[in-house]
DNA sequence: TTAAAGTTGTTCCAATTGGAACAATAAATA
DNA sequence: TATTTATTGTTCCAATTGGAACAACTTTAA
């Protein structure tokens, strides 16, 4: 019979590091979040903050990059990069603000539309996916939770 | 009496977006997790991997540059360099493995556990304040929660 | 009205990052 | 045994990233 090395399992660190609960959540995005943002990038052509403008306008009709920063909590060097990729693909508009010369109202194209119905059919298919784990009830109460930490969170200064 | 400009509260999607439970995991992440972080670096100098590395080993008596890279689910690469990194501050040792020439074990020093507790008082503190918006029975319920999601993130492939 | 302070969007730059490929070694298979 | 396949740790490289500084403009304060 094959000899095989002693295998130890060394799996994780859930149950004995300090901060079991942030460590989690952390270890979620890191396992989940960005290997899903990875996903976007492959699929469709769209790094973080491209995606993170048709999301915000998706549901905006109009918004300047420095509310699109705000609301994703990204830098804004990062989103105006990725308005002019975005303007570049054809995904948004822009048009300078008559009131105030300093920003520019951006929306959603068509295309744009169709991209993020792609994209966010690929995203609500992955949530299912990874929350199929939890019961009706836990999912209800885990909205109910994690609602009030994100909400929380968006109060914290950046 | 000043006139101040119209002012919209654009302030989140969260209850628009298409899959609002991965969004705020993902939002979590941004707003929390990423800025700690970016914390850990400036104030104890060393990036994501190295701390991870500290972590690891500080729970674990002996590992391999792959076993925190299995733990963690970061590439092996960005271990390998944080391994180098530790070793020159002083925070690792390492030692072959005679039993399989490819690897080594990698084990923590005095200096490295001093390094992990502070950065463990820092991050234990920062987890009570994120968490402080659950009322006791509600953070026990989250922590079941959380535990099973990481356990199912923890069983997919890479 | 003028000066100071704040805001928006942008460019530049340095640092971090992870994929791919590689050499050395070990394990599995024929 | 010999050959193929897998694993470990590493280096190289190209891409993403965010901080800092900046110009243009607006708002606030003097």
């Amino acid at each position: 019979m094959g000899r095989r090395k002693a295998e130890l399992n060394y799996s994780n660190i859930f149950e004995s590091v300090e901060f079991p609960d942030a460590y989690k959540v952390s270890y979620l995005a890191n396992a989940i979040v960005f290997p899903t943002y990875e996903d976007v990038r492959k699929d469709f052509g769209l790094v973080r903050a491209e995606y993170h403008l048709l999301l915000c306008l998706a549901h905006y009709s109009e918004l300047t990059a420095q509310d699109v920063a705000r609301i994703t909590r990204r830098p804004r060097n990062s989103i105006s990069r990725a308005v002019h990729r975005m303007l570049d693909l054809g995904y948004l508009k822009r048009a300078p603000d008559p009131s105030d010369a300093r920003q520019a109202k951006l929306r959603i194209t068509k295309a744009g539309k169709n991209m993020h119905k792609k994209i966010s059919e690929y995203l609500v298919a992955r949530e299912a996916e990874i929350f199929s784990v939890l019961s009706e009830s836990e999912r209800k109460h885990f909205r109910g939770l994690i609602r009030k930490l994100a909400n929380f969170a968006s109060t914290l200064k950046r």
